[in-house]
DNA sequence: AATGAATGAGCATTCATTCAT
DNA sequence: CATGAATGAATGCTCATTCAT
């Protein structure tokens, strides 16, 4: 009864047990590849190198499981570009042309791309996961680019017109170059160069979308 | 696609020849609903007003028949478009803003919707349907743009660039509209209007792709 | 009405239609082959050059085809050997010497091979064709048997001993080797030559079956 | 193999290394009474005292099952005799008489004859285990019986001929009695007594095999 | 906390049988 | 007579979930 023996820590209910985050890991190498009806407890089980009947020690169910996974891959890395966009003070091509680099790198670096393959496959089971993902990743991350862009509107940077529909124009071609890689790639389809394919576009869009500074 | 399936004759009735295209259109709205692994060869008899047995008269399996749906919705109106693209005489810019309506028509009332979506998410298990995809729709529709820009550059009117990643330039917003509209939604997310957000689109994109005529 | 158009021969209520023949031929090929329960009906429509329905045109069930099947090859040819056996004036050996060919012949020749395999493989499911077979072939011919047997032991020609197991002792090899030749002969066994195994047989049972002519 | 299956333990024993043979066990009933087609998996679990899923834990598919009940009958006894015959220093005689009890006792208690049925009967759909009985069973039995007779020719005690052909002299009624015991007694037939039949059978048999030692 | 044997509902597939034509 | 489309019950197999240990 020295106090000792119970972790002094009132933050984490249950330590920072490495078990759960292992289970998600594993989880989201099965779901990614089968899809969520096609992977099976057991194989994700034994990717985690537990047992069966151990998952349900952290999950209630395989939908939890499953959902723990798409949520998971939310979080970590919008919040760094959204404080990055929204404190930039320069011009927005300038803007736009920094951030190119960052995103692309995070769509070739992260898992995004085989989660975001995941949601579109069982948005329609899985409506509650479609309604993360647009309120936490898409709607966040096309709101971020619409008001970026609605700034520079006001600025007189941009050319008028929908800032969502602006949004799109720019950020399209990183969405599809990622799904083209998750879906087609893997049958042979030749990849796109994401970074490339961005630099690219924004060549082409941006003279267009910016005001012609001098007129 | 409607799904009004109530069969309004006795119980049974006699048409051979048009039962094959009856499953496929009951199954599609399944799988488009369920996806692959999650539709029931039940639900799917029942909508086309048939047991589930009589399936098995025009279908080996399950997969069969999943892919006579996905092949179903690549036939059509890719060829239509094609003809109409490679034939055309007028300059780039013209015909892309000739094309914008019909292919936006095109998504907005064809099943390829929520067919790529089912794409998307089963590639992973059906690597074969991955890549009939890939073969009939992505890369012809990809490869008429890319040819098309070709041409134009050829004749002066884009400027350089890989026309490849041009045409993801142009096409990029389309597909992306499409898959947020089957995924997102559903669960309440703002839709885009595919056509006025295209034209936005060529507003921003065509300054730049274009070679200027007079400068 | 002149009398002409119907069949005039008052014995056959249905006219010598080979149907029933032809299908009864087919679905002995298939039945042999799979068994019962293996047997597709399809298959044996298929063999006999008719549809599937058209079957029930002429069986009631998959069972009376099987029964009829079994049924048919029992009668042809016990007939035959009974009357010859049981007529024959000289003693027993030349009897016997003189009905192994044609005991064998009919071994080598019909059917019955592959029926008593199917006989014995579903006596469990059809009792009724076990309790036919038994009674119209196997009782039938081991009575046969035991019962020229007997009246040889009462002429003295035969030592003493239950007929019915000398007739066993007399018969077996001939047996085992057609149920051998339908069993494992197919997966590689090397057959009997069942005449000569059976002129063997006999070289080494005689001398002590029969009873010394001379002491 | 006496049926008496019921649990008596609370509804859930915990004995991972029995439950194959108890399976083994109870398939080996069911199949014997139904053959392998008309064999229910859930008869077979139901008389194993366990769920129709459970089989899958110890077993891949039907079949696999089907074929350790078959290999299971393979084994145990003919190791013994054959071990038995080899060695026996005695003359050809004597060694058969003393076999003749044993292997009767042998198909009396065992469950081969059964089995033998089943693998008649499924052989044309079970190549694999028709050609197993042939390898370990009968091939053997047979081949043990041949090199036992070969031998007592080279010493003189058995009469020239194809040692083979003496062989299935010698052991055929064993068999018919065995199959006819499977197939026709449980129809009404009246059984052999295998021991008096083989032995009724070896009277007959041996004066005219064996070489008369003094003549 | 962890195991893994066991469950049982669920599903794809087959096939004898029926019946409108 | 004949067809062959249609049925629907039957069954092998799967797998998320439970629970005694």
């Amino acid at each position: 009864m020295t106090g000792a023996s119970v972790p002094s820590s009132p933050k984490w209910r249950r330590r920072a047990d490495a078990r759960p985050a292992e289970i998600v890991k594993a989880a989201y190498a099965v779901f990614a590849e089968k899809g969520f009806a096609a992977a099976r407890l057991d194989d994700i089980a034994k990717r985690a190198g537990i047992s069966k009947g151990a998952l349900y020690l952290y999950f209630e169910t395989k939908q939890d499981i499953f959902e723990a996974v798409v949520k998971d891959a939310v979080a970590p890395n919008i919040g760094a570009i959204e404080s990055f966009a929204l404190g930039f003070p320069g011009p927005f091509e300038q803007l736009i042309r920094m951030m190119i680099p960052q995103v692309a790198d995070l769509a070739n670096q992260s898992d995004m791309g085989k989660v975001i393959k995941m949601v579109i496959g069982e948005s329609g089971n899985f409506p509650e996961i479609a309604r993360i993902w647009h309120a936490d990743v898409i709607a966040k991350g096309i709101g971020l680019l619409t008001s970026v862009i609605a700034r520079a509107q006001e600025r007189g940077e941009v050319r008028p017109g929908d800032p969502r529909q602006h949004a799109l124009s720019i950020a399209s071609p990183l969405l599809v170059a990622v799904i083209f890689r998750e879906t087609f790639v893997p049958v042979g389809a030749k990849p796109f160069d994401i970074l490339c394919l961005m630099q690219q576009h924004l060549d082409n869009l941006l003279p267009g979308l910016l005001t012609s500074p001098r007129t």
